[in-house]
DNA sequence: AACTTGGTTGAATCAGCAA
DNA sequence: TTTGCTGATTCAACCAAGT
């Protein structure tokens, strides 16, 4: 698929999506030769050092004068700035229309790439917090200790929905409440720690946790995931652990031996453990129609809410009839609560030995039948 | 103070500072009008920008009460731009050379007001994030839920030191280990919730706690506080309580009687209650020797720990001396107990007819007679 | 008096598809 | 592009009333 859409574009490299490989170059020029709409996911840890300047031409009136400092500062967020745009201009190019993008940053750049998100029509859907458990203590006792880096996760615009976010898989890692716009997770130490002898391979490495959960929620096993900033690989790990096919750029020779090395000995878990609570919504479409038709609830049945407030009458098309109105089960629920909305299959019941059962009991035999 | 430095500018309003009052009107305007570098720490809550859509109901079809109020509409992220450098603009020109600017936001405005504090050369010290204990749920299951906010902390610029930040007070409020930059309060609600009859009197007031640890980090008794959205007036009443000085700006008449009402009834905690949490920092380093020096402890005294297990005597020159060592009342009393380290000033006391007296006694003493 | 139950509420960019 | 239908979706606090 992402062939043949690459083969119609004119003018631009003709490259397949280089699946499970580091591609060596400059992001924004590899991800410009990539066909556009292809990747799902883009997580990206950009460098925010702030030294960007030596590499750029400055302006022609570079006389230095007293005010340098400033003049410094302020060309150097030029910079980065130009740098943030073409890069997240570019990944806007290769993201699916329902893909979505994570950045990851601390407050020196963060608050540039969320202004350049929005200024490029990106739709912010959270801002999450990575709240370190065990951060490097502030040894000056100046500022508080710097606990925490954040994340933005964005839609590729707002009027562009079909995101995916595995809402009922995170509930359920955390303990059956709603997942919150704050981790807790451990800084990469330790074991995980990749090292060049005895100094660590990489910097700023992420744990594999963080992208854990990056992936966990917002890609499905099957999806393509790009890291324009893949340094030594953690993306890419956890990517392959999880069944989902990576895409790295990076430049370093040295930090592409590394990852390579290490994606090389992840192993992808095997289908069933790669299985995760579905969302409802991903689930057929059932019609209560259907229910009537297959004889599991006969024509006449009288239905009650939970508390034997409301009655109603099945009729024979799926419909239900009260007093006062007729409709589908949750046109008649609303309408009989007097509510502006209702879900029939779970507020609707029919009695079996004095017992009151949610009609949706049907639909799930059913859905149970399908599989 | 303020008005001699306000009678020396030219062309200005002779404006003295209108402390502890609330100015009603554009908080531009009235921050222009106010004498420049007079104001040690602004705390800032704007309009979000929040560009809610459609009216929102709970699984139970109760329809959430959001902000829909008319200062929170702006026509476009460049209308809300031009309003946050504007304020921003004006803010820094009131406040002192060594004086820092909190403003609290979420992702829709945050960044915004991140890349307007640095492109107006604020310097950021933290970003800090409040985590809300008990947040509104997600009611669709289709993001995380927003369970925090951002605060930015700012210094007026990168080469103004001199700011205020009392560490050892916030270590001592966290158990004694250094703050870190994520804090885990409640939101507003219960009791502290102000109303008008049953609706709440504003749509976004913030608790005191808040505002309690951020005047408690950044500020000291006696220094002036402005906040120019003032609202139902948080910071004035948390400023009041803590023996500092607030000036507040607020447009909307309903807010101001609000607020007015409230501070009234806020008593100032007494210099007692308010000296006990000073930064050990700010206060003046007294050494060992001094206390010698002035007969304080005579040379020759024996010290012990609180539970006379371990001892040690004075010498002349402020060192003390045991069986095994010798050397500063920090670097003996860690000796003794085998500890890294060690507070020498509230492990060593002398014996004063029978009772133990802690050596820090003698130090406070000498920091009364400077003050 | 202590405990249980039920109702209310909070800075919210809160659906997806087919006709 | 818009309309309309199906049907999925909540946590911690506080408070009032009942047991």
């Amino acid at each position: 698929m992402a062939d043949a859409k690459n083969a119609t574009r004119k003018g631009s490299a003709t490259l397949s999506l280089p699946l499970n490989k580091i591609v060596q170059g400059d992001c924004i020029d590899v991800m410009n030769s990539l066909p556009e709409k292809s990747v799902d996911v883009i997580f990206a840890d950009p460098p925010y050092n702030m030294q960007l300047k030596e590499t750029l031409s400055r302006p022609d009136n570079s006389k230095v004068d007293g005010v340098h400092d400033a003049w410094d500062k302020f060309s150097s967020f030029n910079a980065y700035d130009e740098f943030t745009y073409r890069w997240l201009d570019a990944a806007r190019r290769v993201l699916k229309d329902t893909g979505t993008i994570w950045v990851i940053g601390s407050y020196h750049n963060i608050f540039r790439v969320g202004t350049a998100l929005q200024n490029l029509e990106y739709w912010v859907l959270n801002d999450v917090i990575w709240r370190k458990s065990n951060p490097m203590p502030n040894f000056r006792g100046t500022r508080f200790t710097n606990a925490h880096e954040t994340l933005i996760w964005a839609a590729k615009s707002a009027d562009k929905g079909g995101y995916t976010f595995n809402y009922d898989a995170m509930k359920a890692m955390n303990d059956d409440t709603q997942m919150r716009s704050d981790w807790t997770l451990p800084i990469c130490s330790g074991g995980e720690r990749l090292k060049n002898g005895d100094k660590k391979a990489h910097a700023t490495q992420k744990p594999e946790s963080l992208l854990y959960r990056v992936l966990m929620s917002s890609t499905k096993p099957g999806d393509v995931v790009l890291d324009p900033f893949f340094g030594t690989g953690t993306t890419g790990a956890v990517a392959k652990k999880l069944g989902r096919d990576f895409i790295g750029i990076e430049r370093e020779d040295e930090y592409i031996k590394v990852a390579m090395e290490r994606i090389s000995n992840v192993k992808r878990l095997d289908d069933e453990t790669l299985g995760f609570t579905q969302s409802k919504r991903a689930q057929p479409r059932v019609p209560f129609g259907s229910i009537v038709e297959r004889g599991m609830i006969e024509p006449g049945t009288t239905l009650y809410d939970c508390k034997r407030k409301y009655t109603a009458r099945v009729r024979t098309d799926g419909t239900l009839i009260t007093d006062m109105e007729k409709g589908s089960i949750h046109k008649v629920g609303a309408s009989v609560q007097g509510a502006p909305a209702c879900n029939g299959w779970t507020f609707w019941h029919v009695e079996q030995k004095g017992e009151l059962l949610p009609i949706d009991f049907f639909r799930q035999q059913v859905r149970a039948e399908m599989n």
